[in-house]
DNA sequence: GTCTATAGCTGGATAGAC
DNA sequence: GTCTATCCAGCTATAGAC
């Protein structure tokens, strides 16, 4: 049993080091743009030399599509994670509040996530996957609060990464765009939802006394 | 009196050069994206040498500066064109629809205006300044419609960018968040204006006959 | 102003020793 | 798997003849 011990330890070596790539990478992206760094800036950066980069990845495209796989990973679980409250309103809009932290947290993960911006580069399937399970999510929630036709859903995208782009594009590091989120999931609902009179009070007050800029 | 002639002629001359170099560059950045292309490429498209390009721009930056300006000047010309509409209710969809249109017309375009995506390169004030009399307008306009708070205006410059980057990103050629412009104008003026009964009645039929995808 | 020619560098990617 | 050394194509930009 031992060979099989050391092929999966071998196995594990192999990931992290792949890891540890991906890590500059990002390391790299954050600090250079997303496109603003060579593969031997990676290399220096991860403290190794640039074949070595090849015998973990074929090529630059390769390492954008880990650092997207690994961006989409996080997107579903940071939208997935429990929110803690029972209204099925609140509850979106801890996820509209989710989203726009998640994407203004790290501008280059949300560009290389939402815009597709790197000349040549389209995410692999496997890839891809997390992401599509995360809108899937948005489509359960969005149910249960009553909306139900795909072009509110479509709606909803639009406004939610509009707000997320705008505030990176113009006002980075700021929240003149993300404080909008509250007001806008009442206004979304309101237009989706509109003979529903129970929730309104409650909402309508919530926004007056959210944070302004 | 036939120096001055000439000296006026030679200016024509050279902007008209420069304007080729920036027509060539618009068309490969239509066929291979905005950072698709090199310098060499713009030259060959051109018809002529890359130091022929260095004799009318000092850079690379500069060309997509000379790119900008256009860029932002027909933002504003195509934006502020008259709309032969009385009603401001009107005039604001209208104008949405302007924006959509002119937004998914040319993918290029609206990247190097709307997303800040090429490493290192910022527009020039002077480049800059037309798309800030857009912006101005849009104030008017907002006002005319009885919306004046500064965050209802990020409100819609947020939604209306993230309906034309939804619809570049994922639908490229399509309708399908385009053709939402119409209700997401409902939806802003009714959150914005909560107590104006005249005109939805209206807005909301027209609304409903709306394409959809 | 336009060319030929090329500098000077950086890019991604590879050969082959160890 | 990691290195040294390097290939070669590409890039922006410039020198200098005409």
């Amino acid at each position: 049993m031992t060979k099989a011990v050391e092929t999966e330890w071998r196995r594990a070596r192999r990931l992290s080091a792949r890891q540890a790539i991906v890590d500059a990478a990002w390391q790299l992206a954050h600090q250079e743009g997303l496109l603003g760094w060579s593969l031997r800036d990676l290399a220096r950066e991860a403290g190794i030399t640039t074949p070595t980069v090849y015998a973990y990845f074929e090529s630059k495209h390769a390492i954008y599509d880990a650092m997207f796989g690994q961006a989409a990973t996080e997107f579903d679980d940071y939208m997935g994670a429990p929110y803690d409250v029972d209204d099925p309103r609140e509850h979106f809009a801890a996820y509209g509040r989710q989203f726009l932290t998640f994407c203004t947290s790290d501008p280059a993960r949300y560009q290389l996530l939402f815009q597709r911006t790197i000349p040549g580069f389209e995410p692999s399937p496997e890839s891809y996957a997390p992401s599509i399970r995360a809108l899937d999510r948005l489509g359960g929630l969005l149910a249960a609060n009553g909306v139900t036709e795909a072009r509110h859903r479509d709606l909803w995208t639009a406004l939610a990464t509009g707000l997320a782009s705008q505030q990176v594009s113009n006002d980075p590091g700021g929240t003149r765009w993300s404080d909008l989120i509250e007001e806008s999931v009442d206004m979304l609902l309101a237009h989706c939802l509109p003979a529903s009179g129970s929730h309104n009070a409650r909402s309508r007050s919530r926004r007056k006394s959210g944070a302004r800029r």
